[in-house]
DNA sequence: CACTCTTATAAAAACTCGCTTATATAGCCC
DNA sequence: GGGCTATATAAGCGAGTTTTTATAAGAGTG
């Protein structure tokens, strides 16, 4: 499954979301989904197998519960698909750049300076 | 239909990249797509149909020809939400911001002792 | 105007996906 | 072990998507 179907529903996204403020037992997730989405128990369990199977959540066991915790190597994958684009939307983000360089520069050169006094 | 939905096709992702090169027609987006996945021309049409309907991509009309271009708006939405998970692939953007924002200030510094002089 | 080329639309079939109900697995506590 | 809690898996149904075949609509060309 490509990483673009996962990110397709809104539910794993949520969970994406939710994961992102830090680890959730399964439980805490199927709660706020449940109520947000009016869905059960096994649908959320469904969507944190998706989640686990295409790399975006890692688990770990601590006693009964299961602790579910973003992998983000997918999403950078995403991002890079991404980023094709973004000279598009973001004309500055090079220029961005440039000042970023122009900045190391003249504190380089202003680093020189100090040792020469 | 949702941004990510979009995304989540294959030939239609094919197809935006083929338009981020540049403006292309109906029939040499589906020649290409037609050698590398197979499907019909109808088939292509209706990819474009959903990429246009949903703000990635826009149609002039030149003679009997379609030129298709990319709209990136949807892109940017996209990339807007993966954002929220950037620091989890990229620690070092807060720290790029930062080098940022001393190059201003170190140059404007500079700035100020020239008026001085 | 007839013919051809380019592209889009319609309808139906095949396939995919997500949800629900039912059930299983595993840990915890008495 | 028995019962309870937490979570996962299985099977089947229904909805939505993608594809194909068939057709239409519009522009260029003789």
């Amino acid at each position: 499954m490509h990483a673009f179907d996962v990110l397709g529903d809104p539910v794993r996204r949520r969970l994406l979301e939710l994961l992102n403020e830090g680890e959730h037992s399964s439980g805490e997730l199927t709660e706020v989904v449940r109520a947000e989405f009016g869905i059960s128990q096994p649908a959320v369990s469904q969507h944190l197998r998706v989640l686990r199977e295409n790399g975006f959540a890692t688990v770990r066991r601590e006693g009964a519960r299961r602790l579910y915790a973003v992998d983000p190597s997918p999403l950078r994958d995403v991002d890079a698909w991404l980023r094709r684009f973004a000279a598009r939307w973001e004309p500055h983000l090079m220029a961005l750049e440039t000042e970023l360089a122009r900045g190391r520069r003249e504190r380089r050169q202003s680093a020189d300076e100090g040792r020469d006094r």
